[in-house]
DNA sequence: GTCTATATCCGGATAGAC
DNA sequence: GTCTATCCGGATATAGAC
């Protein structure tokens, strides 16, 4: 009964966090929301208190599903761990050029609009930048024994990462993101502990 | 005569600046950048043909001014090239801190948001991230010979510090600027050709 | 739960007085 | 070159019919 395909809660969701990644928060009315998810506006403002609230829900739903992807690549990939990082890195490329270098980061564009000007919605992003922050320094204790050099390894994926999605982007190139991997392969190896 | 210190063009572009670096482009009004700068609307568009075009004077100028502050920054530093790296990594962090983590990278949020909707301003970025890869990678081969090596070294640098940037300001702590310092005179150490 | 109508305000942009 | 007045559209948000 409940969660059908076809939810309207979950339509407002997930196309106000297809708009929010695309082309930033304050770009992005909730008219266009509501045409995007074929709704009205009266229907969001059902399901959730304002735009703000619209936000936080995006930010925060959405950031764990991408950080649980992100794993799941990390995981899934090679066995060695430091061709697995190379090879997230060649995949996150490849997936941005495929949607024609919309779609990086979920949250990165709301985190730099708001982190002076919303203290609400920047404690959302912090809060998700620190949960994956935290999945990745775990999963990097594969190459790095260290806790606190694990962390300062997860730190350098995920900067590199998100500097690379906005350089990719800005330029319509995979190259920088195919450049960090590269970099960050490098790092991983000469940190790795065997 | 010309380039008096109250010039009001240079004024309008300031605030802009400052206004587009801490809330994004289309969160900032030019009622409010009117304000800022002590004019009226009136005057913005004597000297501007619209909001785009003040943006891209914006990009184009201080994204050509910041990067020469960086190169700067780490021409004037420690003699050897990978402190001198570190150095400004923490001379980032700190000057984020002193603006309450409201200034970093000056044209980054814009970026983001104009990536997929707006291209000559995309151009505009675009343009300013080369020139700094280039000056950057220049600088590299102080530690690296090999212009290709220079280049990812200089991607590197320049994906770290933006990533770090969106980190630091969204947590509101110099810890990820400052490990992503650390991950780089690593990486910097590893390849250096001596 | 969904949709329409509307209130209120602010956005970018333009014309023209001075 | 500066400032005021204004146009028009779109923003968020609310009230209420169905």
């Amino acid at each position: 009964m409940a969660g059908s395909k076809g939810d309207t809660r979950e339509r407002i969701a997930r196309a106000a966090g297809t708009l929010f990644r695309r082309q930033g928060y304050s770009a992005t009315g909730l008219q266009q929301i509501a045409a995007e998810s074929r709704t009205r506006i009266g229907s969001i403002y059902h399901f959730f208190p304002g735009k703000d609230a619209l936000a936080e829900d995006v930010v925060r739903t959405g950031g764990a599903a991408y950080g649980a992807m992100v794993l799941a690549l990390l995981e899934n990939g090679p066995d060695d761990p430091v061709e697995a990082l190379g090879a997230a890195f060649a995949q996150a490329a490849d997936d941005l050029a495929a949607s024609d270098y919309a779609d990086a980061c979920p949250i990165a564009t709301i985190a730099l609009e708001v982190a002076s000007t919303n203290d609400p919605l920047r404690r959302a992003t912090a809060d998700v930048f620190t949960a994956w922050l935290d999945a990745l320094a775990s999963w990097c204790r594969r190459i790095v024994t260290d806790p606190d050099a694990a962390h300062d390894l997860a730190t350098a994926i995920l900067t590199s990462l998100e500097g690379a999605f906005i350089l990719s982007r800005a330029l319509r190139d995979p190259a920088p993101l195919l450049a960090a991997g590269r970099s960050l392969t490098r790092l991983a190896t000469a940190m790795r502990t065997d």
